[in-house]
DNA sequence: AATATACTGAGGTAAATACCTAAGTATTGG
DNA sequence: CCAATACTTAGGTATTTACCTCAGTATATT
């Protein structure tokens, strides 16, 4: 109901999924995994003390932004990872953290300003 | 209420909400925002065609998860960023990414040793 | 063919999100 | 003091999330 024209940064929608699909541990936990290893949905739910279709829910999130991708040969449906949403994420943090730095060393100067009895702008 | 010991991996909850937090674009938004510049509710809010209260849910949410913090001068509350939360999220990601190529290769590798007719792991 | 395996789908509950309006409470300026 | 300003609180709705159970359906396996 809120999208908006995409210029230049990365497409907003898109990072909305991903750092919601980041936002709870058995995702980040499965997506760590599979870092390692490409794996089944019953080997990826194994571990987690939950009903197979609650997991389920979980990967399809994971495939719905782009994270993952799946595909079944016989009754066994395989999950592996993807590259490229991943860095857009990151990409958003470290920009982001390097103006979040500057910002907090302009604040240091600032204060060092003040400490020195100069007059801050 | 619930904190947990920090051992060599961050702490889990911490990073839901934090990723919960970078999941919405105007929350985005605002953190940019205040990496520029510190500011009042009202200067926050203004940008966005949203309720008041509507927009201080997003501040809470911001607040909560320790991404900025706030204090109140007369009638008027400031906004400010806070540093550490946003460094454990982006390194979570980039430790991730980092085994996500190198899975990626692996893959790579994989195919080339099908095409020249080695026999895989 | 019968049973087990590996998912899938339908549907249901509780809590959280993302908005809203309407009515407060402090502060400040005239 | 009175009104405007800057938030705050209370409460309400629609949607989404995170679980669940209880069936299915489509392949193996025996």
């Amino acid at each position: 109901m809120h999208q908006q024209a995409i210029g230049a940064t990365p497409p907003l929608v898109a990072m909305d999924g991903i750092f919601k699909a980041l936002a709870d541990p058995t995702r980040r936990d499965v997506l760590e995994r599979l870092s390692r290893k490409s794996a089944s949905v019953s080997e990826l739910a194994e571990p987690y003390r939950m009903a197979m279709p609650s997991f389920l829910q979980h990967l399809k999130m994971l495939e719905n932004c782009g994270l993952v991708r799946s595909s079944k040969a016989g009754r066994v449906r395989t999950y592996e990872l993807t590259a490229e949403p991943l860095k857009l994420a990151e990409d958003w943090l470290g920009r982001q953290r390097r103006l979040w730095e500057r910002r907090l060393d302009q604040l240091d100067d600032y204060l060092l300003t003040m400490k020195d009895g100069g007059d801050p702008p």
